[in-house]
DNA sequence: CGTGTCTCTTTTTTT
DNA sequence: AAGAGACACG
């Protein structure tokens, strides 16, 4: 009867400890979402709490939406006045509700990443820094974790031999300036600024006090020192801050998440109470053991280890692969293979990488394959340019004096609007001290610009006000509608003969209906609302259903979900870990747990693959498998397509699983490989050199025309032949199977 | 002023 | 491989 019934003795335990700071440590797939939720359950239900004095903070969008809906599952229609969101989304929140009390307006804009460097940019000309010697982005860095730290301009205390911090405060306190005249925050203003609120203002502080009496916290581990701040003075009162987390599963420490918070919580809160959850109830042994093998070797963990009643399973498989194109195939065919033979669906997959920029070949081969595939995250929609550009113009009607999204349009599309009549507007502003748009209305004063652009300028202008005195009259979708035509930016992309455009052209259809799609469902359905969640949400494809396609992700993206089916794909030295943290061994253990979040998302199955040889930067290069794989336990895992890492070589039996790889043509080709590398030195050098030669080849076998025989295809004829060596791609016509595009390497053809 | 071409750099992960 | 910025030309 009682919802703690679904529950093992230690999830009760750590559910019905409401009173009183709580810390949770929760392993991979030990039911760490079950408990919060049924904590809240719990609350509601048997205490009584009313919904409206819970707040539960999670760190992605995704993860609060996903608990707002199990919430509501558990309590019902109370669910509504449960506090379910992010951090940003959060101080968003309060800081347009009560922001004015430090100076805040609440229709400000919220500056997103692009926004943000834009506006350092323009920070670093106006100081006259040269922007080679300091690159934004790492001002940008430097001003992000100050922030992060609570520091402003003021206290920020560059290293006084450090002569890119002392830049940075330089610039932190201009950008500072113009970002409150711009009437905008960043993201990392969003926390900062909430802190300062809760501390500057007694009776706001008690108001948030006394209404989130339970503070629930989820991935506590890629807290950072502002947010951790911001709970605490919530917090302050009643003390019931519940937070869960597994310091294994930090992997955002790049962006000023600190795993020391989640470790250092106890001494923070000695009264806290402290449960482990360290039954997983997701994996198969086999997957977590190797799992568990290669986080170990992290320095400093908290002190657990998982375990499972979950039978052994498959043991792991390790491939290795010939090149990216190969490794995309080889892991397309595995799932075509195991749907046709019904084993399992397209949505139990999911193929995990280290970068975006790797989903493409796996795109590709499960295009080819014609499996359904969905990409998560990548090129997000609202960050596509056309899609920034409708948003500027929002921007700026709400807030004509945010400069960076007035610049942005104000000569886009083109309307004679160049950088030295900009340049005229943007000093005279500043001398006269108004906002550049205000400047843009009395362009006629200024004789410096011509007659010809002044009218330009006048034009554009009169444009924007025209809209701005629609913004209380038209609903949402009829002001973007306005916004699209009267821009011109719509007409513009579908005149152009470019090929791209077209494509752009729908994707601002789209956005407007976007815009319809947020008015019906929100209840706040103003501009203000509709910009922050573009800047917070950002995510478009949010709402489709994961599940009944193959998901392509990063890594990072990965944490909280699971599948039947994992691939962690180019798991070598310099992809996974990543070449840019392999100075570092913080960044080196973060890389190690970046790995292990990706293993843990298995159920059933876990393929890990690697490739020979990868272009990267346009250019070949001879992969080494990362490190991580020499930390498997050679007994509970099968290697294929390889010679062991750094071992002796070793020739693993290869079980028939894939029609396209047929045991003999691959035991023919391990052979070569075999004698060749032992009868070689190990020197790189000298592999180096073997490898660049080509590998005999079966493809100067073959011309198109020519008449084959395939071992399990039959009888077919070469329709076509890309590339040469064992990477040649033979495309062959079977009568009875179709047309099959086959490797040389494996396919074990007969010419007939 | 706008466009096109060329070179150059850049690629981690994201609220 | 692709995008951004520099430079030259119309």
């Amino acid at each position: 009867m009682s919802i703690l019934d679904n529950l093992n003795p230690e999830q009760q335990k750590a559910v019905q400890a409401t009173e009183g700071p709580v810390l949770i440590f929760a392993g991979a797939g030990s039911g760490k979402t079950r408990v919060l939720t049924y904590r809240i359950a719990y609350m509601v239900h048997e205490l009584g709490i009313a919904p409206e004095h819970i707040l539960a903070v999670t760190f992605t969008n995704k993860a609060a939406g996903e608990m707002k809906e199990r919430i509501a599952q558990l309590i019902g229609e109370q669910a509504p006045s449960l506090w379910a969101s992010t951090f940003h989304s959060l101080c968003a929140r309060m800081l347009r509700a009560d922001g004015a009390a430090i100076d805040i307006d609440p229709n400000f804009v919220i500056y997103d990443e692009a926004d943000q460097r834009a506006l350092i940019k323009e920070t670093l000309s106006a100081l006259n820094i040269d922007s080679e010697q300091y690159s934004p982005v790492d001002i940008h860095y430097e001003i992000s974790n100050a922030k992060n730290e609570l520091l402003t301009a003021a206290d920020y205390k560059p290293h006084r031999k450090n002569p890119l911090e002392r830049t940075a405060k330089r610039v932190y306190r201009n950008y500072q300036q113009r970002l409150a005249a711009s009437n905008a925050l960043d993201f990392d203003d969003l926390l900062m600024s909430a802190v300062h609120l809760l501390r500057e203002s007694e009776e706001l502080r008690d108001k948030y006090q006394n209404r989130f009496r339970y503070i629930l916290v989820d991935e506590y581990q890629d807290i950072n020192f502002a947010q951790s701040s911001l709970l605490e003075l919530l917090a302050d009162k009643h003390h019931n801050l519940c937070v869960v987390g597994d310091d294994d599963q930090s992997i955002y420490g790049w962006r000023g998440a600190n795993v020391r918070l989640i470790l250092a919580f106890e001494e923070h809160y000695p009264e806290a109470q402290v449960f482990k959850l360290e039954q997983n109830y997701r994996s198969t042994a086999n997957i977590l053991r190797c799992a568990y093998e290669v986080i170990r070797h992290n320095p400093a963990r908290a002190d657990k280890k998982l375990w499972t009643d979950n039978p052994p399973g498959e043991a792991p498989l390790v491939y290795r692969a010939i090149n990216e194109q190969e490794e995309a195939e080889w892991v397309a065919r595995l799932i075509q293979s195991q749907i046709r033979q019904g084993q399992a669906e397209p949505g139990d997959f999911a193929i995990l990488y280290r970068t975006n920029a790797m989903s493409r070949v796996f795109e590709e081969s499960l295009l080819d394959a014609n499996m359904p595939y969905e990409i998560v995250g990548g090129v997000r929609f609202y960050e596509r340019a056309e899609i920034k550009d409708v948003i500027a113009y929002l921007k700026t009607l709400l807030n004509p004096v945010s400069s960076v999204s007035l610049r942005r349009i104000i000569n886009n599309p083109t309307r004679g609007i160049g950088a030295k009549t900009l340049q005229v507007l943007d000093s005279e502003a500043r001398r006269r001290k108004v906002s550049l748009f205000e400047m843009c209305g009395i362009v006629s004063e200024l004789d410096q610009i011509r007659i010809r652009e002044q009218q330009a300028v006048a034009d554009f202008y009169d444009m924007m006000t025209a809209l701005h005195s629609r913004i209380d009259k038209l609903s949402l979708v009829k002001l973007v509608r306005e916004v699209v035509k009267r821009s011109g930016s719509l007409q513009r992309l579908r005149e152009s003969g470019a090929a791209d455009d077209a494509g752009r052209a729908e994707n601002v259809e789209e956005f407007v209906t976007a815009a319809a799609r947020f008015q019906k469902t929100h209840e706040d359905n103003s501009l203000v609302a509709f910009l922050e969640h573009i800047a917070l949400i950002s995510d478009i494809d949010q709402a489709k259903e994961l599940g009944s396609t193959v998901s392509l992700m990063t890594l990072h993206s990965a944490k909280g979900l699971e599948f039947p089916t994992v691939f962690i794909v180019g798991l070598e030295e310099e992809v996974l870990p990543h070449y840019r943290s392999m100075s570092d061994e913080f960044e080196l253990a973060e890389e190690r747990r970046l790995c292990y979040v990706g293993m843990t998302r298995a159920q059933q199955r876990l393929y890990l693959t690697h490739c020979h040889r990868r272009t990267i930067f346009g250019e070949t290069q001879q992969m080494q498998p990362s490190r991580f794989l020499k930390d498997l336990p050679e007994e509970v895992v099968q290697r294929r397509g390889e010679l062991a890492p750094g071992s002796s070589p070793r020739l693993i039996e290869a079980r028939e699983e894939i029609p396209e790889m047929q045991m003999s043509g691959r035991r023919l080709d391990l052979t070569k490989i075999l004698s060749r590398a032992t009868a070689g030195a190990t020197a790189s050098a000298e592999q180096s050199r073997r490898s660049a030669e080509p590998i005999p080849s079966s493809a100067g076998d073959y011309t198109v025309g020519d008449k084959v025989s395939h071992p399990s295809f039959g009888d077919g004829r070469v329709v076509s032949i890309k590339g040469t060596g064992d990477e040649a791609e033979i495309v062959v016509g079977f009568p009875d199977k179709g047309i099959k595009k086959l490797l040389a390497r494996y396919a074990n053809l007969k010419k007939l």
